[in-house]
DNA sequence: CTGTTAGCGCATTCAA
DNA sequence: TTGAATGCGCTAACAG
């Protein structure tokens, strides 16, 4: 930003204006379309910002507007396999309003992700917030800021700042449905972490199940593919005809050992996974599972979160629904 | 950033300095230990800041030091499973040096990448740029500007910016070794996006491996498993006994397209995949590979940065080793 | 050690 | 329409 050495010096708008004999407010007016400026001066302007290769510096546009420019984003985790799809969203729609998006990792570390919203709010004019695990008191602290920041899969009560989020309870029980009309009376859940509030959420809609007729067993597991793999041996030993799981991957993890143990899928045990993640497409497993509208997602994300740059705020929360995909791993109980 | 109605007044450094009874100045000093202060007035100051919950303006803070505190960092695809643990690593380094990263994605569009390169470095200190596909000319371009830049994954010759890549050559040398040593005579390569770099750079190992009595033939592909699946009936008619691919991706999709077919796998075929992305572990497919060292790739391109950005320049570009993985799905060739 | 002063590069008044 | 002046919020150089 400033003349080091090796480097080539810094051309300010007033190099460009003295090139272009006008004044710094006439090369600011012409490079903006704040105002109309005579078609020769614009000329001559146009001219010497491509001879020196001017390019405005975003820190004094920034600081001079009261504004960034940048939309941030924050995630728990980049390896997400969820989340590019959403960025990708987030991204065109932060690209429609003329701002750029910056998108940062909490590497699930929930303190670690409180500096970095932090972070963002210094540098950005909104953030968007994923973070499941995060206190709600800190929320609380963070939204109080009164800094532009809309909630993204998740939905905190109370909280002041508008959210968006899936319908998992809604998907969760749409899974129970499927499996109850197939028939089957007993499935065990393998649970995902439990401090999130995602996972809360699926775990609400076996509620429901129970009144028609399906008994869900929960059963810690945990969010990899790993966890899912390592559970399998407890769901077997409950004796369930279905196997529930917190996400996709947890899913595929699973399959692999019941591969590994020869038990059929879905002659022996259904499998449903959770999130539709591409991957799926990857490991060729055809799973049954429901579909977040990731696209969607993000795209109405950054909607909000734009029409909160522009101060109209949506209060109520957002939740979109999900889609059962049924495909190859679910089908009747085995008869016994 | 400034005053707008339903928004918190902004609280600058001299609410602060008024709050404490000093002087911004010292205001600054405490805040960033540029100098020693009267331990009662840092605590005054500490105190105003915690009671008006004051945060500078980074904006501000980087037009008066003239330094962002951020690196940029620009990924043709967020969902390529090759890139957060780089991340992770980049911005680790980033964040020992007190900045913070920044990501963004040009979506393998090369317009789009140019475009946003030149975005990142009007607000980064410096730029991390993996651009497989971009053209050389638009390069050269890019790295005259003197925005401390550094390119990753790919090296292109005479370039003034610093590059670190992997020793993708070696890496597919060492896939053709360990199958010439199991007997192999000729093989399948499903490969890449013609227009990559990192491609080509795997061709060119089929040199060596042709005088070590390995015949490579060719096929085009792709960089997905879809395109590995549609891909395996081009490999079976060219009688080969073991199939490289261009990445993991394109293996695994192979793979279950064998499957499908009742190719036994490595009986009657080799398949090798390259990268060794963590994936593999989720479809749990053992599958033989060449991994790349992604964390320490990120690391040490962050660290190239940081050096760039104090006048530290690299000109040797870096390659970094890959490592034969070998699993289960290579073995000696089907006898004839 | 501390306060005062002067920019950083730009957008935006206000006059002309 | 255009230019000159002002200020965004902060740091750094300079005095005291």
């Amino acid at each position: 930003m400033q003349n080091r050495p090796g480097r080539s010096p810094r051309i300010t708008i007033s190099d460009v204006s003295t090139a272009a004999k006008v004044s710094a407010a006439t090369v600011s007016r012409v490079l903006n379309g704040t105002a109309k400026v005579d078609p020769q001066l614009v000329e001559r302007v146009h001219d010497a910002v491509r001879e020196l290769g001017y390019r405005p510096n975003a820190a004094a546009q920034g600081l001079a507007r009261g504004e960034w420019g940048t939309i941030g984003v924050l995630v728990p985790d980049l390896a997400n396999p969820y989340f590019p799809e959403v960025l990708k969203a987030v991204s065109a729609v932060a690209r429609a309003h003329g701002r750029r998006m910056m998108v940062m990792e909490s590497d699930e570390d929930p303190a670690l992700e409180y500096e970095l919203v932090e972070d963002l709010m210094r540098c950005c004019d909104g953030v968007l917030l994923c973070s499941p695990r995060m206190p709600r008191a800190e929320l609380v602290e963070l939204v109080e800021r009164k800094h532009p920041m809309v909630l993204f899969n998740r939905v905190v009560p109370g909280l002041t700042a508008p959210s968006i989020s899936v319908d998992f309870v809604g998907g969760m029980t749409q899974v129970c449905g499927h499996l109850a009309q197939l028939g089957h009376r007993r499935a065990a859940y393998l649970s995902g972490p439990s401090a999130s509030w995602a996972n809360g959420e699926r775990i609400r809609a076996f509620e429901a199940a129970r009144a028609f007729g399906l008994e869900v067993t929960v059963i810690e597991c945990g969010a990899t593919s790993q966890a899912g793999y390592d559970a399998v041996a407890a769901a077997l030993e409950s004796s369930v005809t279905a196997v529930l799981t917190y996400n996709d991957l947890v899913a595929l993890g699973a399959l692999s050992r019941l591969r590994e143990l020869g038990v059929g899928v879905p002659e022996q045990l259904s499998v449903i996974g959770f999130d539709d993640i591409s991957l799926d497409r990857v490991a060729h497993s055809n799973l049954t599972t429901v579909s977040v509208p990731r696209d969607e997602l993000g795209r109405r994300a950054g909607e909000i979160l734009e029409r909160l740059l522009v101060n109209e705020y949506d209060a109520e929360p957002l939740y979109l629904a999900m889609t059962l995909q049924v495909r190859d791993t679910s089908g009747p109980p085995a008869v016994r």
